[in-house]
DNA sequence: AATGCTATTATTAGCTT
DNA sequence: CAAGCTAATAATAGCAT
């Protein structure tokens, strides 16, 4: 979509693809904010650099808990690869759904309508949105360097509050159809998180992007 | 984008909502694809239901360097600063990062200029994405049953062959700008992965997508 | 290299079946 | 309800600055 169809392949010219990337960075950065909002979902990002450098977030104790689970998953699926040599990913996929059963909660949980509180939330993301987005106007080293005291900061809050915030994770009720989107992006030298919304104490949305790219020759 | 302009804010009816979000799914998915193969970069996708189920895909070794280096950094932190102690999570955690302390790396790395290597891998990859798109137009439920089992098949090598391949990534040259991408869903009852194009042996590109979204009442 | 501008293509909201 | 359809909005490739 654009002046001529592009063909989704490697595109060649270094800086072009630089461009293009940016470009479709945002779109779907933008793609996954309308996701989580509209479909009422988290999304968390964070990346590293490929030099070596890691440039993460993990602004909330929700990422956390979606590797452990998926650590948890290995654990499990090497205990249990003992008795069984073949595929078996049936066996796999329910042992998966068992694996989960004790997070299981009751299907039928308070409905409070807490419609309102979530408008209000998001509205108040669009607006702290727009205002991030002024922000990244400003030199991106600067963001970037905030960002990452933002993270640490959290990181710390986590290490400190985490037990107790997790069950409230996983008692989260069904009906809410809570997505969680956690999107990594290892890019250049360069680093942008998007911050899930509803995670970040005083920042709780906040889209980060470094719009500048070392260049590597 | 539609018959008329969506405000993004929660879709409260839940058809509607799970309908916009199985077609925004198909076009977020489109969109890290893309994003993917023009500008050269690896993506992963996995998600959790909301009801407790894990529905998984983890077809990469790089998502679990990804997730490794997070914890690493995670416990170096907790290294440097004594204080904060004894958080169960953060001990699993822990624990998983020592099962893997074999895939400890150093901060500065060898820059070998591999740059004709890398480039024919580029190329031998994009004819092979080329070869698996096609594939895609198979049944999905096909595709599916077939992720799985590779699933099964790759996380086996994981865990016999895991330590050597770690090093090659790390070691990737920063020329490369070798871009990841990790995305995270946890949605609804259902499933998607999206299964990195230069990780899976034979089908290093493979987009599984659940059409079929359990409703919870 | 980064930003802004549009001609185009791409996505999708509400409908239809 | 899932699967198509299409009017309408949204994203963006190539250019210009």
């Amino acid at each position: 979509m654009g002046r001529v169809k592009l063909p989704i392949s490697r595109i060649v010219n270094n800086t072009n693809r630089q461009v293009t990337f940016s470009k479709r960075r945002n779109g779907i950065l933008k793609k996954a904010y309308e996701l989580a909002v509209l479909c009422d979902i988290d999304i968390a990002l964070f990346m590293v650099s490929p030099s070596g450098r890691i440039s993460y977030f993990s602004g909330t104790k929700r990422i956390e808990d979606v590797m452990l689970q998926y650590f948890n998953l290995k654990d499990e699926e090497r205990e249990s690869d003992h008795d069984s040599e073949g595929i078996v990913h049936d066996k796999e996929v329910r042992q998966i759904l068992i694996c989960n059963d004790t997070y299981k909660f009751g299907r039928e949980r308070t409905r409070s309508s807490n419609s309102n509180e979530y408008k209000q939330e998001i509205m108040n993301l669009q607006h702290q949105l727009e205002i991030a987005k002024e922000q990244l106007r400003q030199s991106s080293e600067e963001r970037l360097s905030e960002a990452l005291n933002l993270v640490e900061k959290r990181k710390r809050h986590l290490l400190t509050d985490h037990s107790s915030s997790y069950q409230e994770t996983v008692e989260v009720s069904p009906q809410l159809f809570v997505v969680w989107l956690v999107v990594v992006f290892f890019v250049y030298d360069s680093a942008c998180f998007w911050i899930p919304y509803r995670d970040i104490d005083d920042h709780f949305f906040l889209w980060i992007q470094s719009t500048s790219f070392n260049q590597c020759h």
